[in-house]
DNA sequence: TCTCTTGAAAACGTCTTACTAATGGGCTTC
DNA sequence: GAAGCCCATTAGTAAGACGTTTTCAAGAGA
């Protein structure tokens, strides 16, 4: 699932971009359009166009005369959704998938809490079924079908916060569910606790419990990072 | 302070992109290429490196025979930092920063709490400094160097944290810190309640007290909240 | 020998033109 | 009325020429 296969512009993209997310490229180093246009056998045009994108990620930045300069990690955009996506995918996947972790611990429960507040009813029901759907897939191998359900119920709790900041965190947060499914060593069942603790959410939700909703919430976030700091232990900080 | 005047190129994308995030196109509008490069007075290329960065915002789709298609808020990329500049200069500035200043009371206790773990020395000292800095120019109509010091405390915390989603976050609350000062409404001499409590953060990281750190953060943030609800009540939810 | 000036080379920036390709809508046909 | 074909439209790609800025080095002068 890559952002754009459409076009010669979105395929280099899908090579280069990732390149430069893995430090193939140390901050400083100096590309030529030229020579990037020859190795992929496409046109200047074609590869200026990349070269712009990649600027507007922060991860280069094109001068004249000197060429375009693979920039430091600090300035990237971390939270531009391919980037994320590249670096998932590449080599500093534990140190991201960390980062992102830390970043959900932050969120979840202030959206949780809000969504308490703010959900609609309609809300509140999906949540409810997701819940439900998690319950049910939490034993006998089924992790994909719970997996699907447990990104559901993040992704509404996020929508239904009200806040656009939140709401576009959902993508994100399914992909670091995913990423603990398919690729990071999962035990055969999801922990019992979590699921009775997604549960407890849907129920403070509906019941427009916020204080409940966020400390739950916490209680789920806390338990992904311990979770992450035994899979993976002292990757970063 | 606009991202890139260097460039037809980033001239283009500095008219036309707060056009888009401004909502004057509703979602769903089309544009074509060759009308804006016309409109613009810039060739066809020029034209489709702007569309490309507005594309990898997410704020516009290009699609062969139909156009360039204008998509809808819930589709942007709001963490990008352009946008959020754009949307702060322009007419949804009340609601962006509303939203940015929910996500600063999620973000900043954490990053707090984890700065207080991992801060250097150096870090502490930049701490305390800032603080004292916000002390000595707390009275008597200076707010600006007021806001220099209070920008580079939180500066120092996101950083502290040692988590790059949290240090990237720098830039957007420091715009929100100026933001506040300079176009809303602000009374003359800052709260000395809230500069107690940067103190306070400041001493907390110091002495490892993550808990304290967090809890003291969490203050201030509420405190930044409240003053929004009394400045401009109830703009979304 | 050091400094300042000047010039040229290098790389991106822009424009133009031509051509390709996909796609949505209208038209025809059954 | 439905299905399928055809074409106008708009973006996508390529190639080449020229402009512009920046850097760096060579040369002139002190």
């Amino acid at each position: 699932m890559s952002t754009q296969g459409r076009g010669l512009h979105g395929h280099v993209l899908d090579i280069l971009g990732p390149e430069i997310t893995a430090g193939e490229y140390p901050p400083g180093s100096v590309l030529r359009t030229d020579e990037l246009a020859h190795r992929f056998d496409v046109s200047r045009s074609v590869m200026r166009e990349v070269v712009r994108v990649l600027e507007s990620m922060r991860l280069v930045e094109s001068r004249r005369r000197v060429g375009v300069t693979v920039l430091p990690i600090c300035e990237w955009n971390v939270y531009d959704p391919q980037v994320i996506r590249w670096r998932l995918a590449g080599a500093d996947r534990p140190r991201q998938l960390r980062s992102l972790t830390v970043l959900r611990s932050a969120i979840e429960p202030v959206a949780a809490g809000l969504a308490a507040r703010n959900a609609t009813a309609e809300q509140c029901a999906e949540l409810t079924e997701c819940a439900l759907g998690m319950v049910a897939h939490s034993r006998g191998q089924q992790l994909e079908a719970y997996l699907v359900h447990d990104m559901a119920f993040h992704r509404v709790v996020l929508t239904a916060s009200g806040n656009e900041m939140f709401a576009r965190l959902g993508d994100v947060v399914a992909e670091v569910l995913a990423g603990r499914t398919h690729h990071d060593v999962m035990f055969d069942d999801p922990d019992p606790a979590a699921v009775t603790l997604h549960v407890q959410v849907a129920e403070a939700v509906r019941e427009r419990d916020a204080a409940r909703a966020e400390e739950l919430t916490r209680q789920i976030t806390v338990g992904a990072l311990q979770e992450l700091d035994i899979l993976a232990p002292r990757v970063e900080f």
